[in-house]
DNA sequence: CTTACCATTACGACGCGTAAAAGTAA
DNA sequence: ATTACTTTTACGCGTCGTAATGGTAA
């Protein structure tokens, strides 16, 4: 190798297409969870190296990221799956299936969206209850020793 | 038994103590759930009837309540059990041990509430965004429909 | 005696963390 | 040859859910 070589880029290996820590640093998932993932059938690379390291393409990443955005949401993977499934199919623009069954589908996803985030809303409220006792305890712990 | 004690009430039981079913559906928990806290160290049942049956006072279900608030909290059941215990030393008003200890203790899970609050904030707003994906899906998929 | 409630034990699931042993890329 | 990266396999953990089997309360 040349001295011109020493670039040390991890590895974008070729084409465009990153291996699995670039993919997992970039998105701030760990090699373990991207792994688990294709494992349950989530985001599988578009390619392998002939030694069998994965590769993903930007719309592999792109799967990826999305995923992490519904994390939050509180499904589980399977219905994370069943979501980004009907994404797809919404957004073939060739409805050819039902798109009756689409709609209803994504609507009681809406609606289990709506109820969590009044969720996440109410245990923000209850976080904060739980922080201002402690707060207090600690001024009526702090007070008399100071 | 005569007419008059149908009355059918599910577990008063004795002196006011509550027998498991009673404490988990006031508090909103699964017996499984009430059981693995007493299991974990958390929550002990004040006695227990000669069959083994268990009896809780009305402080147990206190501690029960206060530790289902906790929840959101997102610490581990043994991070809530030292929490506790950090609240019962502070309440205690007899400071025999090291106060010092108590408030850098405390003062870190104040810390760790603030972060959480902002990360259950964080996560609304994903959740916000994803259910307006969701919904702009349902319009573009609704409006050629109808 | 019946019925509703409760006990214990144990195995399973989900979403990964983590280690082990080995191969690949440059 | 070295080094950094990757592979697969497999066991572990926390927090319960869910039987299965049998005892208790009234």
């Amino acid at each position: 190798l040349s001295a011109a070589d020493r670039t040390d880029s991890p590895a974008p290996s070729r084409e465009g297409l990153l291996q699995i820590g670039e993919v997992a640093e970039r998105i701030g998932l760990s090699l373990r969870t991207v792994r688990y993932y294709e494992e349950v059938g989530l985001v599988t690379p578009s390619d392998r190296t002939p030694g069998g390291f994965r590769l993903y393409s930007e719309d592999d990443v792109a799967r990826l990221r999305v995923l992490k955005g519904m994390k939050p949401f509180g499904l589980s993977l399977e219905e994370i799956g069943e979501l980004m499934r009907l994404f797809d199919e919404s957004a073939g623009g060739a409805h050819d299936g039902d798109r009756a069954r689409l709609c209803t589908a994504l609507e009681r996803y809406h609606d289990r969206a709506e109820a969590r985030i009044g969720q996440l809303e109410e245990h923000a409220g209850e976080v904060r209850r739980l922080r201002d006792r402690i707060r207090a305890r600690l001024e009526d712990l702090g007070a008399p020793g100071a």
